[in-house]
RNA sequence: GUGAUAGUAGCUCAAUUGGUUAGAGCACUUGGUUGUGGUCCAAGAGGCCGUGGGUUCAAUUCCCAUCUAUCACCCCA
């Protein structure tokens, strides 16, 4: 005998159908998209406040700029073969036809800000600093997210060493200051001159006796197209030999070698630990000279090392890009990856919102008197909270034990008829009628005598 | 883009050899107390068992696809 069966989720308990001819629809976030909820914020404005704070110290300015901009300033200045522009681009055609890019990176919109607004008529260097998003279409995973935000600070004008040294020591700065112990790789990558020669001897040295045929297949494209990106591939083979390949650094021009000395006797003079990496090499056309990337220092390592920011010298960009020449450096930090550091450090963080004072009512008179009584208060200058919306006196002091303030104040019928007020300790229960023209003393009696 | 694993309530997780009302803890709402929080007690609400298809009398359970998440690669912050 066949079972006849009915849903449970269309009948309810007496019995009657759910009306479930119109189902809602429940709106999904995009895939590598977050929300940041209250309880993450608090780690969110540890880090930013510590962004701005250094940012600051050193004479940067806060600027903000568009995250939509053609899709060519990124083609033509972060490299048209590079993989933030083929593959990682959220783009798209607008209405009037025009080729979009979400951001994906930060400097390039920066240049053109730079050079837009005629920054180079301003006292040089320019230092700005940017808190915002970027766009990259990844795949999402740990620490990685298709909009993430960056701390970016970038210096336009400045070909001095010291500039490249400022700009890793505010870094490290950040880091160590919000107890995340990092790591700093540095190389030069020379200028244009030093480079192609080197390039030369990297692709004499692996075009010798059969090296070229142990190579992967991408690094063998890249041996033909971008023969530095070698440097980069994390191949067995490759690596090993990569070990014995010339590097970069023995061939700097004079000016270059000279440039990178300085930066690093400055870290060395401010006690700024770094590690000579001569395979560092970004993924980004415009570098040239300095480049550094910063890294957790994990002491049981978990295989993968996952960057948390980095930078380096661009002096030739924004002449390429249509400025004046013009030698510049920069920088990112990403922050979820900042805070994902913090929280896991367990960081104790302030409660800086916490309050002294709830006022609370009973009845809609009161509720009146209470909302005027509140912003006395508060222009009085003390840290108050209430729940106006809330009629019974037992949940509006729930959420006050909740805020976990010492005083809550009781204002009903009674006590508007005497012209009084309940003053109750929250800690020992107990509670004083108040005259409530004495409210303001009496309160700050209180207060004080906590102290 | 490639590969691995997973998806049940807001959160953390049970259960099902395919079967009739899918459970718990925390959180939430209400009441016990029509003027008193933290503890306690009671009740309530909350589930397209990720989505779509297939097999079956019957699928949250089996199969396929897909989406999403996590992890690794690529690359990066």
């Amino acid at each position: 005998m066949p079972k006849i069966n009915f849903k449970k989720k269309n009948i309810k308990k007496d019995g009657q159908m759910k009306d479930n001819g119109k189902r809602k629809r429940r709106f999904a976030r995009l895939r590598g998209m977050r929300d940041v909820l209250p309880d993450e914020y608090k780690y969110w404005n540890l880090v930013l406040c510590k962004a701005a704070k250094l940012a600051e110290t050193y004479s940067f300015n806060r600027i903000d700029i568009p995250v939509l901009e053609q899709m060519d300033l990124y083609e033509r200045s972060s490299g048209k073969t590079s993989d933030i522009v083929t593959k990682e681009m959220f783009s798209f055609v607008d209405k009037s036809g025009d080729r979009i890019a979400l951001r994906p990176e930060a400097t390039p919109g920066m240049v053109r800000s730079y050079i837009e607004h005629g920054m180079f008529n301003l006292p040089q260097p320019v230092k700005l600093f940017l808190l915002g998003p970027l766009f990259r279409h990844e795949k999402p995973q740990s620490g990685r997210y298709r909009q993430h935000n960056q701390f970016d600070l970038e210096i336009f004008g400045e070909s001095n060493p010291a500039a490249d040294a400022q700009l890793i020591l505010i870094a490290y700065n950040f880091f160590r200051e919000l107890q995340i112990e990092v790591q700093i790789q540095i190389n030069s990558i020379g200028c244009e001159e030093c480079r192609e020669e080197y390039c030369r001897q990297l692709v004499e040295f692996y075009k010798e006796r059969g090296k070229r045929a142990k190579l992967c297949n991408d690094c063998k494209k890249r041996l033909a197209k971008n023969p530095l990106r070698l440097l980069d591939c994390k191949e067995a083979p490759c690596i090993e030999l990569k070990e014995e390949a010339p590097q970069i650094v023995d061939s700097l021009c004079d000016n270059c070698r000279n440039h990178f000395i300085k930066v690093l006797e400055y870290l060395d003079e401010l006690d700024v630990a770094y590690n000579l990496d001569p395979h560092l090499v970004r993924g980004l056309d415009y570098y040239n000279k300095t480049v550094f990337e910063i890294f957790p220092l994990n002491s049981e390592d978990q295989g993968r090392q996952i960057s948390l920011g980095g930078g380096g010298r661009y002096d030739g960009l924004v002449e390429q890009m249509g400025g004046r020449p013009t030698p510049a450096c920069g920088f990112g930090i990403g922050i979820e990856r900042a805070v994902s550091q913090v929280k896991e450090k367990n960081i104790p963080i302030k409660e800086n919102n916490k309050a002294d004072i709830f006022l609370a009512q009973l009845g809609e008179q009161a509720r009146q008197k209470a909302m005027v009584l509140f912003e006395e208060l508060r222009r009085a200058g003390f840290q108050i909270r209430e729940a106006f919306t809330k009629d019974s006196l037992r949940s509006q002091l729930e959420i006050a034990n909740r805020m976990g303030v010492k005083f809550s104040l009781i204002l009903g019928q009674k006590e508007i008829m005497d012209k009084t007020i309940l003053i109750r300790d929250m800690e020992s229960g107990i509670q004083e009628v108040v005259d409530c023209k004495k409210l303001i003393l009496e309160i700050e009696k209180r207060l004080n005598n906590g102290k």
